[in-house]
DNA sequence: TCAAAAGTGTTACGAATACACCCATGT
DNA sequence: ACATGGGTGTATTCGTAACACTTTTGA
């Protein structure tokens, strides 16, 4: 028997990613204003179509380097000096997401250090890092109305950074907030910001220098931060930790 | 700007099941044969299309009731007699996974008590439980090369299983591998055939029984499992278990 | 000299492990 | 009587929490 193209709907398949970053003590996602309508003049997360001959994964990345240059990489491979950490999310169908016809997100989650550029490079409409705290709130910092995400991007913006603050704590996964070479400090205020916690720097330092495979020393220090200089590490291999570390009950 | 169809290549979306269940100490998957090619002949999961104006979870629960005659409910709601859980596991995107044409599958999750028809209604096509281990294997018991499940169905039963398998550590959800009331020794074999491992029979009992919202006794003793009556018990409210069952290390 | 951040030592407590032991049924 | 699985008690061990204390810089 043939195929027969009629036998099932088409779809139009999109990518869309939340880009997790670090900055001046907030946990911010991109955002990108919307040109067209729908939802003209609102934000929403990045995202584009899968293109006809594209794995969804490649889809992702293309996306990601032409928003933020940032460059996805294969976590057993030695990372490039931009690289951000990719994967999957979560796929978002709702008939109705879209008003204009049937589209299906696969959402993704990117983890970048903070950008030196401030405005990331790529297309010309506006583009800018926001904390996701302002992202989701249902109002301003003065009572008024925020507008929210454009289509169903704050559900996705929300599912993301939920996995990232879960996943922080199994896995080596907070060092990809941070640059290649960082101080134990800086990954604790990682931490601190993902979770919005205070954690005890004495413990956390013993528990994350005694992890076999989390950080190896680069055999340099610092003093960006102010006070006693701090050691240099670099993300080691291990991936999951074991013993997890544990977040504070709100 | 009128919307314009040829601006974005048509794809079909399906869903693919990875219904698990434990059945005589195997961790078991629900496969069916393909009557069609490609891949004639050969085990596949079950699925199929979404239709027109279907979410991706409906068509899961469809596709489920199907198949098993296994509804899929709210967690947050009292499970029906023949409930089971149901959730989102991946997407799976490769331009050649199915070489008639571009198809995304969004796989989803399904975990289910043992069902008492061993033969599950729906369909008249070939169905069966199969442990996960033999249609994961290279080869057969005797050294021969076993046929792989059809399409990149190896891979996505591989994901369910190992993500039933951490879930498990950190939530009620070996629960929904039990019948509505079970036994501490019940839930236990559930632990043991889906890690592969033995668990000391008095520490899990304090465990599970000293976790507050994870088990709520029933009032009734069952002996059907021989020995010293034992208490039965209802899956409480919790989902999340804090702190979590740990698994021995391999 | 002082503030600030890094890093070490020590005690207390809570949870998991290992295992001795008792309980209640079917055969 | 005895096998079988259910269930409790207890010592040991391991990891975390809490916090006193020292170190090394910049201002």
């Amino acid at each position: 028997m043939p195929y027969d193209p009629s036998a099932f709907p088409a779809f139009a398949v999109t990518v869309d990613l939340v880009v997790l970053t670090v900055r001046r003590h907030a946990l911010c996602a991109l955002a990108v204003r919307r040109g067209e309508p729908p939802f003209k003049g609102r934000w929403a997360l990045p995202g584009g179509f899968v293109r006809a001959d594209e794995d969804l994964a490649a889809a992702a990345a293309r996306e990601l380097a032409e928003e933020t240059g940032l460059l996805a990489h294969d976590p057993a491979l030695p990372a490039p000096p931009n690289a951000a950490h990719l994967e999957q999310l979560a796929t978002y169908g709702d008939p109705k997401r879209d008003p204009r016809m049937r589209v299906v997100s696969v959402a993704h989650l990117a983890l970048a250090p903070d950008l030196p550029a401030p405005r990331p490079g790529g297309d010309a409409h506006s583009v800018r890092w926001a904390p996701v705290e302002s992202l989701l709130a249902q109002e301003g910092a003065f009572g008024e109305l925020a507008a929210p995400l454009a289509f169903d991007h704050a559900r996705i913006l929300a599912d993301g950074v939920e996995r990232a603050r879960s996943k922080i704590e199994y896995s080596s996964l907070a060092t990809a907030f941070c640059p290649q070479e960082f101080t134990v400090g800086e990954l604790r205020r990682v931490y601190e910001v993902v979770w919005g916690v205070a954690l005890d720097p004495r413990n956390f330092h013993r528990k994350v220098t005694g992890t076999p495979g989390f950080l190896v020393p680069t055999g340099g220090t610092t003093t960006r931060q102010g006070g006693r200089p701090a050691q240099l590490f670099r993300a080691g291999g291990a991936t999951l930790l074991n013993p997890p570390m544990l977040r504070p009950e709100v």
